[in-house]
DNA sequence: AAGATGCTGTGATTTGAGTCACAGTACAGC
DNA sequence: GCTGTACTGTGACTCAAATCACAGCATCTT
């Protein structure tokens, strides 16, 4: 997989600086890539795959913010990195995922040499700035049911696939729910003909 | 009130720049600063007074993001500025407030030249990601009754003071919840020996 | 002073969602 | 095949919070 591909509004001396000083790396499906209270020492470039960040709650849920496709970038490993701080969330592999660490001590002079890095930065910065305010208006909002509807919709436009393969329990954990709620409200959606259900797997009709 | 005070980390060349460029501006207790969906034109950094952040909700209420208070600034004018997009927030004046308004045609060029204003845009980016963070915990993860603790904590740090003067009605709305809950829980509360209450008034203690 | 308006307190009821209990089903490994 | 394990379906119950209904107060207006 080329990263050059996937990044092509890097310029030329940035990709240079990549190519000399960038690590790329593989995570297996379900391999942690950081976690809370973890010092982060490079920000990370997706490439291939799908990262799942998240909150992990006090009696072991995990809450889903959102996910990072190709060509996407955590912003808070950005921020973090820049003032090489703790990160307050997890980050994990959904897929099997190939990511580009730079290394944080690259960071303040990428920015202010590479105008397309800045770029990158401030439009990722924004993206998941908006994710963050999507999340908060479903949880301060909307009723389970709307969650869920928003949840598998934004589940099959990450993964691109109609077939989304997870348990109920999965998808409980992420909305922070209980798994009977879940299953209910599936059926009732099934019902409504809006999906089909089958065992670890949903097919959005 | 001299701006200069509030930012004593600008570097030289930046405060001549701001001197000849920006307009301060008082808002009156009670005026909307930014609607959503409004265009953004410059970036507002406070410098007395308190501003609300908040998420208007379709049937009328206000819910409560964070507060922003002297030598603060929004990350989202900053965000939406430097590409010129909407905004998705509500800000409002919650005492009379002033703020210098930097046109967002300067961000590019005082991002590259000065070290000191990138550095507090990065700040800015950090501190309101970790606020927004932290509201995603109170709705997700506790109950009414800890993030109404945490409302009133939260109030009385950002005004300095102990009285809080508000209605059962606008902390309700703040909360996206309804009077009557806020009433009983406060009166709970009272009970604890942790406030007292008053008309249009609470007093912790 | 009388009335109007807005704020607060409190019971009764409803509702969405979490919890408990348990049954049925699919699949993996032996 | 049989067996154990993980996943799913469903009824019954509980609980937090929203809603409804109203009454008492404080403050302002005229």
């Amino acid at each position: 997989m080329n990263w050059k591909e996937i990044f092509p509004q890097f310029e030329p001396g940035l990709v240079e600086l990549i190519e000399k000083e960038a690590v790329q790396r593989t995570f297996l499906a379900g391999e942690i890539i950081m976690r809370t209270g973890q010092y982060i020492k490079s920000t990370a470039l997706v490439l291939e795959g799908r990262v799942k960040i998240y909150r992990e709650n006090p009696d072991g849920g995990e809450f889903l913010m959102y996910y990072l496709g190709p060509g996407q970038a955590c912003a808070v490993t950005m921020i973090c990195a820049i003032q090489s701080q703790q990160s307050e969330i997890m980050a994990k592999a959904e897929e099997d995922t190939e990511v580009l660490m730079i290394p944080i001590q690259l960071m303040d002079d990428m920015m202010n040499k590479y105008k397309s890095w800045y770029q990158f930065v401030i439009m990722t910065y924004r993206n998941r700035f908006d994710e963050l305010l999507a999340v908060i208006d479903n949880v301060a909002f909307r009723n389970m049911d709307e969650r869920l509807e928003f949840y598998l919709k934004r589940h099959a436009d990450a993964s691109g696939k109609k077939l989304i393969e997870t348990s109920h329990q999965q998808i409980a954990d992420d909305l922070n729910s209980s798994r009977e709620v879940i299953s209910r409200l599936l059926k009732k959606m099934e019902q409504r003909n809006l999906l089909k259900l089958h065992r670890n797997m949903i097919e959005l009709l």
